[in-house]
DNA sequence: ATCGATCTGTAGTATTCCTACACGCTCGGC
DNA sequence: GCCGAGCGTGTAGGAATACTACAGATCGAT
């Protein structure tokens, strides 16, 4: 049950050393295998230590730092700092049925937190910024998706506070239909699709398009989905390597929602921007006031 | 519009040397001041660089990496290379009015990392192993939820092939009621607020545990839910300290909900696994023969 | 079997980090 | 207002660690 382990994930540093291993020399092999074995405990070496506990002599250590495209062992140790503190991709530590859900939270939440760290680094700026200025220039918003997909579009419906204008997220294929049916030039449909071939979600996107609307598609692979994009964002995380690996997307997929809708919030006007406090103020202010009865309730 | 920067979350470094400076000597807060203005930048300079740029001498900076609880400069350097990559709470580089999107999302990125990190560090194992034996011996399962806490209710209703029994995620208030009103004794509610205040989300758990059916929580703070949990599982994420921070609880939320509905997969039986494994194959099969019919139709 | 090329370790050098000590500065007491 | 105590800061030297030049070993090929 346990994975094979170091898919072909070269931008991250562990996976970058797995890939890069057969073009080692034997014995800097034997530090790059103590290093991806456990990637913490080599933290806590110093030169002569991880020489020691590989069993080879200091200066193949440097070698193997300089092999692996670092200047030197000091820059080689910090930048293995960051791959540990982002946690590890589970293809680093895979799932096992015996472990505790404990060490389960513990490799879950890191391998989330390693995927969102990689689709952080991959994401295209520049079909952001275009996005952006889609959705800002809308006057009506309709958020498309199914499955894990659809949470994403359910949860962007519920941020039209900051995109301004109305937001429509229907979760039946009947009713998406219609919606993006009666775009006009200004309403800007957003399509999300995890492998970019959910055929539901690409004949939705060809309507809007059809209609004469705009389409803004979230994708994390290649698909006929992106060919109907006005702007195409492209999130790439973690492949799901097994039946187990919870699906990451979703996540790196509510964070761009979160960037598309502050970035949207931050260009509108200054009593727009009041409208929202004022309303937050108001929602804070309705919960204390359950608080209060709650406690009345309960006293 | 930019934060006052550096609330008091002192279990991350940056917000530990933040709120430890009134303590340091005047020339050890020069330090403290240049690693908080740029922490990635202090990552470049060795340490009598370090000392050079904040105008100080090299034991300086040796005082305050003791100061603030490292036993060397060497130590720090690594502790800080860790906290700069999982990213920095929005409290250390407050969203700007005229951020770019690419800006803005390096910045939100970072704080959903940050935040991830937290929850992970703050978890509690122990009440994640009571809420796992209490999912796995359940006969059904109910999630319920509002607004952002909804979405994750949603989203663990899709899981239900992990989990292994019926599961149940009813939007409306109504219907909620209805389904924990059926509660058995082996019906489990799963009730996410992360305010733990709202008040709808408390009467369900109320009437669940009337029902005589088991309760676990999901909460971000103390409130009247708790009381009425039989596991309350307590996830911390980042106050929402300006009207911009996104809600980062979902994503916490969510990969809790990972992590329980895998730990209740692994503990199921082999003929389950099966299952479900067959079922994903023949899902990502159903995807490749729509893949084909959209390749053959673009044709 | 010997040569050549590549790999690996030994030994020495340079850098960087750490510590002992001394100077100054401030503040309280006489 | 001067003196002394105590804290804060820098100087300088010593220890550890990272890095490099070189030579020996090992393997493959002819």
């Amino acid at each position: 049950m346990t994975l094979p382990a170091h898919a072909g994930d070269v931008d991250t540093l562990l996976g970058a050393i797995a890939a890069g291993m057969p073009e080692l020399r034997p014995s800097e092999q034997k530090v790059a295998a103590l290093v991806l074995a456990d990637p913490i405990g080599a933290l806590d070496h110093n030169m002569a230590g991880l020489a020691d506990a590989a069993g080879v002599s200091e200066p193949t250590v440097m070698r193997f730092c300089s092999a692996i495209g670092f200047d030197g062992f000091r820059t080689f140790k910090i930048a293995l700092a960051q791959a540990v503190a982002v946690g590890l991709p589970i293809a680093h530590s895979g799932l096992d049925r015996h472990d505790s859900p404990a060490q389960l939270a513990e490799k879950i939440f890191d391998h989330s937190i390693a995927s969102l760290d990689r689709a952080r680094r991959r994401l295209d700026p520049a079909a952001l910024d275009r996005a952006v200025g889609l959705l800002a220039g809308a006057s009506s918003l309709i958020f498309v998706g199914f499955g894990a997909s659809g949470i994403i579009a359910q949860d962007a419906q519920q941020k039209f506070p900051l995109f301004g204008v109305p937001c429509d997220a229907p979760a039946d294929f009947h009713q998406q239909f219609i919606a993006v049916s009666m775009s006009t030039p200004r309403t800007v449909t957003v399509a999300i699709s995890h492998t970019g071939h959910t055929a539901e979600t690409v004949r939705i996107a060809a309507a809007a398009r059809e209609a004469g609307g705009r389409v803004v598609t979230i994708t994390g692979d290649d698909g006929p989905l992106s060919s109907y994009a006005d702007v195409d964002i492209r999130l790439s995380t973690f492949e799901d390597t097994d039946m187990f690996t919870p699906t990451v997307s979703r996540l790196a997929g509510l964070v761009v929602v979160d960037v598309l809708a502050t970035a949207v919030a931050l260009r509108s006007s200054e009593a727009h921007l009041r409208r929202v406090r004022a309303m937050k103020d108001a929602l804070a202010r309705m919960r204390d006031v359950e608080q209060e009865q709650d406690e009345e309730r309960s006293a």
